[in-house]
DNA sequence: TAGATTGTTAATCGATTAACAATC
DNA sequence: TAGATTGTTAATCGATTAACAATC
């Protein structure tokens, strides 16, 4: 449909977070916002908000301010958030056993609809409700399930080799709990979640006194 | 120690990257590396690390490249990562539970020494081998335990006011899974944990076809 | 020494912000 | 209409990269 050659990532990056403080105040019940008062909300400037919002359409009204569930409307479009994602888990260990379980993703619109391990013990167990395929299955499963997104949660040792396969298999959006970050094509997105690296940077400032 | 003043933050998010590169490389017995051969591990320019290490010394050789278990010592010890560092988990939920039982952080480090609840039913409750506090006495417990991290793990609606109670308890670093971008003053550091927003940004790139 | 690679400067690139005409 | 705020351009700022003298 759209092409996106024109976005710059970092603006695509900061849409979910528009969203989120959007949907607050359309849940505390106010209709209209102007970029002045979300950047305050969110400590951003008026003028980032509006530029990149600019880069999809024109949303706002002059002298008023944009509608906050006209937007929250169009975001949603933009982002590809008014349909269900599936997602598969790849590695049930105890972090892949966590993700199946996590509440938060339903609510969003993405559905964990199969989970895979290579443990001859893991696979055919029930985690979450869902059986445990064998990953030697990825890609016809994947096919099947109409699976759009992989979320990675191996060891760092398994994590490219795993990361190969899926890609091999036709993935192009992977999420990867890993603490590994993995090298792919460019035409696959890969997202690192590592709370350990997140707080070897916080460490940094801790440090300096 | 050392005044941070003239780093820029996205130098310091990137050395922990190196330092698991070079970890991982020690391991598998390599000495010495260029940035040449750094940077196609990492995907990044060679001149970008050899940027981002020359704001904190001259750790090369030239003709040579870096002695792999010097730089690691540096790096270690520039992110503050030659010591452990106690942490505190705030909400023991079902995430919660979670992070505190997550193998990960005690091998980087990141000793989990308290956790936290409000609910009456909670506190007093042991979870992975921890008792569960009252987040009422925060402040008391924390200087106790000597506790300079703190992980938030609390539904939503109650993270900013949690987050405002750690920051008037003292905490300057916090690693933030709550799905809500909570706002602290500029001395705190905060990163935020979310997978929803990670996924939420690489649908964009799907939906483009 | 010859070859290689660093550390650093200067050039480039891209992102952020300020400013303001357009307009609701 | 008068006041407010958008959308967009141009200016600024900061980060990345290329280039190369220094030197191991």
């Amino acid at each position: 449909m759209t092409t996106h050659s024109g976005v710059p990532e970092v603006v695509v990056d900061r849409l979910p977070q528009y969203l989120r403080a959007l949907a607050q105040l359309e849940s505390s019940g106010i209709d209209v916002i102007s970029s002045q008062q979300l950047g305050e909300l969110l400590q951003v400037t008026p003028a980032q908000i509006r530029k990149d919002l600019s880069y999809f359409g024109r949303f706002g009204k002059q002298g008023r301010g944009y509608s906050i569930s006209h937007l929250l409307e169009r975001l949603r479009n933009i982002l590809g958030l008014d349909q269900t994602w599936n997602v598969a888990v790849v590695g049930v260990g105890r972090l892949g056993r966590s993700i199946i379980s996590y509440p938060g993703f339903e609510p969003e619109g993405f559905r964990v609809v199969c989970a895979f391990d290579s443990a001859p013990v893991v696979v055919g167990q029930v985690a979450g409700g869902l059986t445990v395929y064998n990953f030697a299955d990825y890609a016809e499963i994947a096919e099947r399930e109409h699976v759009q997104i992989a979320i990675v949660a191996v060891p760092a040792n398994v994590a490219q080799a795993v990361i190969d396969d899926l890609v091999a298999a036709g993935v192009k959006s992977i999420l990867n709990y890993a603490p590994k970050s993995a090298l792919t094509p460019p035409d696959v997105r890969i997202r690192n979640v590592d709370p350990v690296v997140s707080l070897q940077s916080m460490t940094y400032y801790l440090s300096a006194v």
